[in-house]
DNA sequence: TTATATTTGACATATAATGTCAAGCCAAAA
DNA sequence: TTTTGGCTTGACATTATATGTCAAATATAA
């Protein structure tokens, strides 16, 4: 079970990208690139649409990972943040048709 | 099931706290609690923990009920949000007892 | 050593969250 | 009907967090 930024770098590998390479088709500098594959910063959505593009992945793929990293960014250091990911499985459940 | 801002309107009323009361013992103006009370603005953790205190309710349930308001927030209007909410209940199931 | 790719940390800028204020709304008492 | 009390609303100010840039540091291979 990968994080977001190990499966962007190892498809900008296997693509034989140099990481500055794919940065600069995102329009940011190397550095921010190289902290979102591993892990220090969170990418923007629109970079992650963009990226799952030029690397041609699957999008929708890249955008569950990528979310579900925020979510864990959100409760990881809470100490009932199990409980709350729980809770909210129920809720979405409940309110399976309405908007939240 | 209710949300954090019914909550602890229900509470504040069974309690005949007036809106302001509370509010100045959070040291805000009446207008954030309208606005947190009615689902308009997420509280800080530190109100929900005193909110909690003042109000003797039970401190984990508030702030369950808080963080899976915050959950909700971040992918209410995601397209993947769900399968997202799947993928990190099966990623905290995987790194139960390591930190995410 | 030099060259290339990436990483790191300090700092700048942009975006989002929270707070304040004054005016408006509404229901009930006067 | 006017007034009062409690809450709500929206514009704006402040603060916090996220994102971006740059230059220097690191690492590795030629």
């Amino acid at each position: 079970m990968k994080t977001t930024g190990e499966i962007i770098r190892g498809k900008r590998q296997s693509k034989g990208l140099l990481l500055r390479e794919l940065a600069a088709k995102l329009k940011v500098d190397s550095a921010v690139l190289s902290k979102i594959e591993r892990g220090e910063r969170k990418a923007k959505k629109e970079q992650i649409i963009q990226i799952a593009e030029i690397l041609e992945m699957n999008k929708r793929e890249l955008i569950v990972a990528w979310l579900s990293d925020k979510i864990i960014h959100q409760i990881s250091d809470e100490e009932f943040g199990n409980e709350a990911l729980k809770l909210t499985v129920q809720k979405v459940k409940h309110f399976k048709n309405k908007k939240l």
